[in-house]
RNA sequence: GCGAGAGUGGCGGAACUGGCAGACGCGCUGGAUUUAGGAUCCAGUGGGGAAACUCGUGGGGGUUCGAAUCCCCCCUCUCGCACCA
């Protein structure tokens, strides 16, 4: 029976060490470059670890311990974004505080990622819901606030009853809430917003500064969605006043036929004409009890109503119907438009709806068909006022653009505007699992906590239902009435603490700098700390926080760097996100289909190293990809086999490794590894690394005798991916200490190319033979051979040779006469 | 609908800058050893064919001595956005 690697001994052995030695402690060291290695770190759920997050620590796991055997010094942490929903909700239905629960799935995840042998620092461990921590989250609230970047407005948000809280933009998907899928309504509600529309700019020129996934940068920019253009005035046709609209497309207002307001706008009651208010009033009100979901689909037919009232072209002085219809939103621009059905889809098909005339302002298209809407091609045309002193005709779009902008803003009719989809960052929560805000009122006005008094706590109670009765929802906190009830610290008169708490993103927005220094009294991170470590090297997790997190924490730095706490203008250089696991059945886990993996069940079965390896080895690391227990139970084999390769049955190191030098073969096979291995964990390619760690092993097991020269430095390759037996392997052959800082193994370039090189031989383009030749054979030489191989002459079949191609190692390819 | 990415054996996936398609693993077939094995070892494994050969990287065209790789059209899947003026 042949013997087997004794995971569970040796991997107990081994976290034991690491955890006593503290062998990943990091520490600043000027002499070595840095290299900040971050997970996305977890909101600790009562599910524990799955997979999908051993996919992602795993990873990044493998280039710390790579990095730290290259000589880097390695930061590598982890913490808890332990503040959230889940926890509160449970906490509603159970009465269990959610303190308590937090910390029970806070073990369970600790347990479970060290059980992995995962190398992280954990004397470096923080939680989000600590006050100690959460004091320096509501200290940069308070930043924010100082420098009116946190204001209370009344807002339209969005209200999830069945949640029983406000929520952002960012957490709705298709119109429910991205949390249990509950209907969310639009309403206005006085609630406290973060400005992030004035970073707006910064943030979205920035994703220049970042090594990012394209598809993430584009998402942001899409989110962020900066659209440049012109406001512009339409005089209100028999009435004081104008009407505002945005275009990005001045260049065509000779085209406006029309006018569309969103049925909320202001001025939609003034324009009404008596004739018409009727209708107005029942489409006003068909709308409002449209869901935006309904609203927001664009494949429906356009509807609207004409107000009957009228405003003025300024650049011809042409009387234009405005329209109310539900294609235009008052959540952008002005909530109006100019409409040119010409050149705007939307625009025309309204237009062909209600019979209104289509106009063609640009040459080029066939706007008896279609919008023609490329602002690539085509010039304008019927484009100069009346009186002959202003035409844009024969311009291009850019140029015509650029014209018509300086003209309108001579005359005093529109200027250029730039305008966002970005809305500012609605961030109170009527929650009581977050921070709470560091804020008193007093007479109304909202007073700051000084800095010096935080942190403020989150009081203690039973009762975590929100207070959601009818108008006016309210936090659990606002039951607690000692602890509502406070004095101004400012002037000493009575005051009330603000109630609501701010939402999950918060903690996660800084958490990256308090790693570097995170038991602070003073500061949220000492600045020698922040220039030595920051910025994250590499920040690895889930795609679904493209936009949310990424976005928020991107802003939160920029007012620090602002502020002068950090020196980076972005947080995470590099970033990748690792690809969905997918169930065995190909589907994606989940627990109603009965197909989670769980990494503990898993890890008895095969061990810790063979969940890793597999981990690793089931494809690209970006890609998605299923499951499968065939391909662990591989890992292991491999494992086991590498296992024996080194140790004997007795366990101590294998007699037939020998203290003889590799032969020629055996030392291009090593150099060949070496730097497989090193280039592919550079570019974070861990599969093919590891098939090539298996081609090693299947090359040198069957000898008979094995240098040690070539099994030591094969066991350091493979410690970064299966620490637990490089450790072991390590020991056993002799060496003291942990090989966690070992130097990584160097190839030498000589080694690594064979000096016989397979040739292909091609006769017009097919493959007919490969000749063994030496490295650097020549073209002739090498044709020369070629002709006298059987394989190759039958296939030219005496006719002439018209060309020959040559890539010299590589390929012969002999074309002759057509046959 | 728009934007981004991807389609390679029975399966997961390899393939540098256009140069031997299918590395490595799983599964499968045959054999050895074993009381037995979901252990180990050996041999084989894209399709067709006895072989010589031939076909083959979603489909169709093209460029090239040569295409999984480059270009054009189409199909499918995944992700994101979804009337943003």
């Amino acid at each position: 029976m042949a013997h087997r690697y004794p995971f569970s001994d040796v991997e107990k052995r081994w976290q034991a060490y690491w955890e006593a030695h503290e062998t990943f402690r990091a520490r600043e060291d000027s002499s070595r470059p840095k290299f900040y290695c971050l997970d996305m770190f977890p909101y600790p759920s009562g599910a524990g670890l799955h997979v999908g997050h051993l996919e992602n620590y795993t990873a990044t796991d493998i280039l710390s311990r790579f990095k730290r055997m290259r000589g880097f010094n390695v930061l590598h942490p982890m913490g808890w974004d332990a503040f959230g929903l889940p926890a509160e909700q449970y906490a509603v239905k159970t009465g269990i505080h959610p303190a308590v629960t937090t910390a029970e799935n806070i073990a369970t995840f600790r347990r479970q990622m060290k059980r992995a042998g995962l190398s992280y620092d954990w004397s470096r461990e923080i939680n989000t819901t600590a006050p100690d921590y959460y004091r320096w989250t509501q200290w940069i609230f308070l930043k924010l606030f100082e420098r009116g970047l946190a204001y209370v407005a009344e807002v339209p948000v969005n209200w999830c009853p069945a949640l029983g809280t406000v929520l952002a933009n960012e957490e709705i998907i298709d119109g429910k809430s991205e949390i249990g899928g509950f209907d969310v309504v639009r309403r206005p509600m006085r609630q406290w917003v973060l400005k992030i529309t004035a970073y707006a700019d910064r943030l979205l020129d920035d994703l220049e500064l970042v090594d990012w996934p394209a598809s993430t940068r584009e998402m942001q920019r899409n989110w962020i969605g900066r659209s440049i253009g012109a406001e512009v005035d339409f005089a209100l046709d028999g009435a004081p006043g104008a009407l505002r609209i945005f275009t990005t497309r001045p260049d065509t207002l000779f085209g406006a036929t029309y006018m569309v307001l969103a049925p909320e706008h202001p001025l939609a009651d003034a324009l009404t004409a008596p004739a018409q208010r009727a209708a107005v009033e029942a489409y006003r009100e068909a709308t409002a009890r449209k869901s935006d979901m309904q609203r927001q689909d664009a494949t429906r037919e356009k509807t609207g109503v004409f107000t009957g009232g009228h405003v003025i072209n300024p650049v011809n002085g042409e009387r234009l119907p405005v329209w109310i219809a539900d294609y235009v939103l008052m959540g952008y621009g002005t909530g109006a438009i100019m409409a040119v059905p010409g050149h705007d889809q939307r625009d025309w098909e309204f237009a062909r709806a209600f019979d209104l005339p289509i106009r063609e302002v640009v040459a080029g298209g066939d706007i008896a068909r279609e919008a023609y809407v490329d602002p690539d091609r085509g010039v304008a045309v019927h484009s100069t006022t009346p009186d002959g002193r202003f035409s844009i005709d024969g311009l291009e779009a850019g140029p015509a653009i650029e014209k018509i902008t300086v003209w309108l803003e001579q005359q005093g009719h529109g200027r250029r505007t730039v305008h966002y989809k970005l809305r500012d960052w609605l961030f109170s929560r009527q929650r009581y699992w977050g921070e709470p805000l560091p804020i008193v009122w007093v007479e109304g006005d909202a007073r700051a906590i000084p800095e010096q008094m935080l942190p403020v706590r989150l009081p203690e109670t039973d009762q975590f239902k929100p207070m959601a009765t009818g108008e006016k929802p309210e936090s659990p906190l606002a039951r607690l009435t000692d602890w509502v009830e406070t004095t101004d610290p400012a002037t000493g008169r009575p005051a009330r603490r603000e109630t609501n708490t701010m939402p999950q993103w918060a903690g996660s927005c800084w958490y990256y700098l308090r790693f570097l220094d995170p038991a602070n009294p003073d500061q949220p991170v000492a600045a020698e700390k922040e220039r030595y470590w920051m910025p994250v090297d590499l920040y690895m997790g889930g795609a679904e926080h493209s936009v949310l997190h990424l976005l928020y924490a991107r802003f939160w730095h920029k007012v620090l760097f602002d502020i002068g706490v950090v020196h980076t203008p972005e947080p995470f250089m590099k970033l990748i996100h690792q690809g969905t696991v997918l169930g065995e059945d190909g589907q994606k886990m989940s627990k109603s289909v009965g197909n989670i993996v769980n990494p503990d069940d898993t890890m008895d079965r095969f061990g810790a190293d063979a969940v890793r390896l597999y981990e690793m080895f089931m494809g690209p690391l970006e890609a998605m990809k299923p499951w499968s227990t065939h391909g662990v139970e591989g890992c292991t084999r491999f494992l086991d086999r590498v296992w024996r390769m080194a140790i004997d049955e007795d366990g101590a190191a294998s007699r037939a490794l020998t203290s003889e030098p590799p032969t020629d073969g055996q030392a291009r096979l090593l150099h060949r590894t070496i730097r497989k291995v090193t280039e592919d964990l550079e570019a974070l390619r861990f599969n093919t690394a590891i098939a090539q760690l298996m081609v090693f092993v299947n090359e040198m097991t069957p000898l008979e005798r094995r240098p040690r020269a070539m099994i030591e430095p094969f066991v350091l390759l493979l410690a970064p991916f299966a620490p637990h037996i490089g450790e072991e392997l390590w020991n056993r052959l002799g060496h003291r200490d942990t090989l966690a800082y070992e130097p990584w193994p160097a190839w030498d370039p000589a080694w690594v190319e064979d000096e016989t090189v397979t040739l292909a031989v091609q006769v017009n383009g097919k493959l007919r033979a490969t000749l063994s030749l030496p490295r650097g054979t020549d073209q002739e030489a090498a044709r020369t051979a070629a002709m006298a191989d059987e394989r190759v002459l039958r296939h030219l079949d005496g006719a002439e040779v018209r060309k020959t191609i040559f890539v010299p190692d590589k390929l012969l390819n002999l074309v002759v006469a057509g046959r």
